[in-house]
DNA sequence: TAGCCTTTGAAGAGT
DNA sequence: ACTCTTCAAAGGCTA
């Protein structure tokens, strides 16, 4: 990930992790996307805890009051620089620090690390080993603390080293299983071990593994690290397997060292598939892949007893042939599942469905940069993906999920989404609405790209329609409905992901996005808080709006 | 206990 | 080309 590492701490992430802690003991100017958790939090809380559906948005009138989280980048290059440079010297550098960052952001300063040849220093290579344990992390020499290999230590005072919860840098990108933690977990527990006998720390108690290696205590594996490295203390299972032993689900996929390591680092305990062939040179399965096992689909449940009898071996078969192979997450799903934890500990909430809505809204407030990162991690998600199953297909696992409600309701006649256009139809234009998932500074102002958005002329052209925000008018019982925005390419380029950097994603960005269906959150029709998006209004109006109201409507 | 809820984004199917 | 649908994560809640 040369984009995001290159260029050291001083690097995209690093700019913002530290806009945020920078951010972070402002109250009125926090970060958007990260300080006003206090208040965004009680807000979301009393508004969506509730659900009182008052869409009126005093709740988020913090959030409108706030500024615009546009932060001097000179500030906080400077600030940064100056952060990074201590990072090499401070001894608390192995801290973990007190915010979740952005997983990609952890490891630029593992390039200080590589030795002239390209060598990755020992210690780094420990470090690296210790979250990717099956990095190809070429060998050899020091970081600061051969002891603290453990990314748990990292330096608080860079934010851009290391996550609070010990993610590995790429979080994201290995979690393709229930790999929440737990916030509250405090890093201690991490301290590093070395190994006596190879000298090299340990790898963490499967406990002290990175909630992205989730050991159900149940399935706690037997597997032995295929690598030396990273062997487990003896009679310590690292990972679960499952009886058949791990496959490796891409034969010939070639992968540097950062690939593999990306691919390694996602595996799972719950994703073990069957063992056809041999192993990956790690001999770990992709995360994105569900053991039939573990994560199995009644697909034939609607079979008659005799067919399904047969059929269903048949499936069982087929299944275990085909494992179940997740989507890659987008840029989103990637931010929740870094930022979940945070919010869930900054409140009391713990339903999802709220948290949810607090971490949409934050995700609008995060800057195009901060946006980018996710966009790009997003990216090479998909493109790791898309080589590790070069035949999957999204649409392989469609059906694999129960039938939504939404389904049924549309099985049961169109009733209900008649109700639902009809309810469209008698709601004001000027509602007062939910708050704004952001206000300001989002990536919606962005140009495409990150640097773009530095100096891109084009950006200013893009802010009026990047205004335009998903919108969803927050409904109770039905499921999500989406506005249409057919003709509102350029209002919906905007919200293209930044393109970042370089990759094929750059040139396939533009389309599929636009042509996506925007959710009408009621915070766009609030007017004041997006003027812009007031001004996408008549658009929105002019379009068959399905919103769905409570039920009690 | 399966499914809902809730979010955004990506992809595929359908028109 | 555009619209619509599904799924990805997550965990409390509900029927």
């Amino acid at each position: 990930m040369p984009q995001l590492n290159s260029g050291g701490g001083d690097e995209l992430g690093a700019n913002d992790e530290l806009i945020r802690f920078k951010d972070e003991g402002e109250q009125e100017d926090k970060s958007p996307g990260e300080g006003s958790a206090e208040g965004d939090l009680a807000d979301v809380k009393s508004s969506l805890v509730n659900e009182s559906e008052n869409l009126s948005s005093d709740s988020d009138s913090e959030v409108e009051r706030r500024p615009p989280p546009r932060e001097s980048f000179e500030k906080h290059r400077d600030y940064l620089s100056e952060a990074f440079r201590r990072q090499h010297q401070d001894a608390a550098f192995f801290k973990s620090p007190p915010y979740a960052g952005y997983p990609f952001l952890m490891i630029p300063d593992l390039g200080g690390h590589y030795l002239p040849n390209g060598a990755l220093s020992p210690s780094a290579r420990a470090y690296l080993q210790m979250k990717w344990p099956l990095l190809d992390a070429p060998s050899t020499a020091g970081l600061k603390d051969a002891r603290s290999p453990s990314p748990a230590h990292l330096s608080n005072k860079v934010p851009v080293v290391q996550h609070p919860h010990h993610m590995h840098p790429l979080t994201p990108l290995i979690t393709y299983s229930n790999d929440h933690f737990t916030p509250g977990t405090p890093p201690g527990h991490l301290s590093p071990e070395i190994d006596p006998k190879t000298g090299i720390p340990r790898p963490p108690h499967p406990s002290e593994l990175s909630p992205y290696y989730p050991l159900s205590p149940g399935a706690m594996g037997q597997i032995h690290h295929p690598l030396g490295w990273l062997m487990p203390q003896q009679g310590q299972p690292m990972y679960s397997i499952p009886p058949g032993g791990f496959r490796h689900p891409y034969p010939a996929l070639a992968m540097n060292a950062s690939m593999s390591s990306l691919v390694s680092s996602r595996f799972s305990p719950h994703m073990v598939p069957p063992p056809p062939h041999g192993l990956h040179t790690s001999g770990i399965p992709h995360p994105a892949i569900v053991s039939p096992v573990v994560k199995q689909e009644p697909s034939s449940g609607n079979l008659s007893p005799n067919l399904n009898q047969k059929s269903n071996v048949v499936i069982k078969k087929e299944e275990e042939k085909k494992p179940h192979i997740k989507k890659p997450l987008n840029a989103f799903m990637l931010y929740m599942k870094e930022m979940r934890a945070k919010v869930v500990a900054e409140c009391t909430l713990k339903e999802s469905a709220a948290i949810n809505q607090i971490l949409g809204r934050r995700w609008h407030s995060l800057s195009r940069e901060e946006q980018a990162k996710y966009y790009e991690l997003a990216r090479k998600e998909r493109q790791l993906h898309s080589q590790l199953y070069p035949t999957w297909s999204a649409r392989d696992n469609y059906g694999k999920r129960k039938k939504r409600k939404r389904e049924k309701q549309i099985q049961e006649g169109d009733h209900a989404s008649k109700h639902k256009k009809l309810c469209v139809q008698h709601l004001p234009a000027d509602k007062s609405c939910d708050s704004p998932a952001s206000s300001h500074g989002s990536m919606l102002d962005s140009p495409a790209t990150p640097s773009a958005a530095l100096a891109s002329p084009a950006a200013p052209a893009a802010t009026h329609s990047e205004q335009a925000q998903p919108l969803s008018l927050t409904t109770k019982p039905e499921s999500r409905s989406h506005i249409s925005l057919s003709h509102s390419a350029a209002f919906l380029a905007s919200k293209s992901p930044p393109s970042t950097l370089s990759g094929p994603m750059s040139t396939s960005v533009g389309s599929p996005l636009i042509s996506r269906p925007i959710p009408l959150t009621s915070s766009m029709l609030s007017p004041g808080i997006y003027p812009s998006a007031l001004q996408a209004l008549p658009l929105l109006q002019a379009q068959p709006l399905s919103l769905v109201t409570k039920s009690s409507d």
